[in-house]
DNA sequence: CAAATAGTGTCTTTAAGACACTATGCC
DNA sequence: GGCATAGTGTCTTAAAGACACTATTTG
């Protein structure tokens, strides 16, 4: 399995060294709705999925990436023109078969990201932002669906105990639209004095001056204290019942 | 970067692929103590971190490897001839520097497994059960050591709302030994009533029949319902005052 | 029967859910 | 002033913590 070059260390050679690529699920909340970020596979005989859309990514370059976390930054930064988004990994998926060029494994992240109402992408056009109902049901290259499912998973999961909703959102917010970026993520209503008592407790917030909401009274905005990191509570949020807040 | 092939997919050369590995975390309890399986790497001028304590791993073999959790699984059967452990992956870690042997990226995996007194390791003699402090002092080879921070941060919050400690035992084991298996983990004394209930209301464990703990009264033997998930509990332990459950 | 451990019951505490109430800004 | 939304207060509920109690096995 091992070719040895004089005076090295014994490695792999070429052709038996599997592909490595990074991808990225990239999250946003924008009209009331959880969205991701999906591009369209390049056309062209050499290319698999040709046309298809997935998820955005591409072979990690060792001339020109750093480090996997360099590489996922990269690609976001290529894609939205964001820099300081979350990013946390969600994990590698690799096999023999997934990847019609060959015995390929793809380092996954997640990113939540803000978007402004009217900033249109940065990237190529051949990107845009879809809905994460109609992503699931989409036929997407690779196995990018399953990573997909796996992803939104993590993300749903994540936000009944953690501040990551916060990150969906551009600063400074309020309070009430915090709660709205948990109730579209989660697609369940959120009880008002629960949620703002937990919010406020967790310490994870700085106030920022009166904000204006969508309409009636001024709200306190705030802002994430630390970007690095979400805020974890003590304890899951439970069902409400009542009107549902998906869509 | 990338070179083409007549008649196929354009992906990048030979010795423009990063490396890539498999390493595993390989937990168990023995001796009233969390232990993991370390290795020595092997010596020669063509090794790099020669003699040096290391987790067990190694490259990904694209012959013999159908994926990524299949040479996760193969590694762990070597080691310890294990083959129903609890494995899950803990993440990617991938740069230039990581490895002297050129631009590497290790797919990272963690498994709990039972360990019944005096079986011995199936593996070679070159490796070993270290309890999990003193391995968190040792200097590992590569970057080893904050992958294992890593991977004990990740257990030791996963164990707060999970019922993983229960993969750490030999079925069928009782409550009070379950309970012994989360202390030794956390670190800290829990409250044998709440952990009781706790554990009986969250439905994972089978009934086995009596059996006989160290000493005293009979127990009620259990076993996991479902080895291929853990149970996850609506809420965390928090510390209790008195004795450590440490060493 | 004593020692040791298994298992139960009861009261308290914590944080969330339900829901009604007050407060403040814009038209 | 009226409407819409922001923010608060109070009572209830779920699940964990404290801790004392009973039960069953072995020597």
């Amino acid at each position: 399995m091992r070719s040895t070059r004089p005076g090295a260390f014994a490695v792999p050679s070429g052709p038996e060294r599997p592909l490595a690529t990074v991808d990225v699920v990239i999250f946003t909340v924008m009209d009331e709705q959880l969205k991701l970020l999906l591009v369209r596979r390049p056309e062209g005989d050499t290319e698999p999925y040709a046309g298809r859309a997935a998820l955005p990514g591409g072979f990690v370059d060792v001339a020109q990436d750093a480090s996997l976390q360099a590489c996922a930054m990269r690609k976001l930064r290529e894609k939205t023109g964001f820099d300081a988004p979350y990013l946390e990994q969600l994990g590698s998926w690799g096999s023999a078969t997934r990847d019609p060029r060959g015995w390929c494994a793809t380092h996954v992240y997640f990113a939540l990201v803000p978007t402004m109402p009217g900033v249109p992408l940065s990237g190529s056009a051949a990107s845009e932002w879809v809905d994460v109902d109609s992503a699931l049901r989409k036929r997407l290259a690779f196995d990018h669906g399953e990573i997909l499912m796996a992803a939104v998973e993590r993300l749903r999961s994540k936000v009944e105990y953690t501040s990551l909703p916060a990150f969906l959102l551009p600063e400074p917010f309020t309070l009430p639209q915090l709660q709205r970026s948990y109730e579209i993520v989660l697609g369940r209503a959120i009880d008002k004095s629960a949620f703002r008592k937990r919010m406020l407790d967790a310490q994870f917030l700085a106030e920022a001056g009166p904000t204006a909401g969508d309409a009636g009274r001024l709200a306190m905005g705030y802002r994430i204290l630390d970007r690095e990191r979400a805020a974890v509570f003590p304890r899951t949020f439970r069902a409400v019942e009542g009107p549902s807040g998906r869509g």
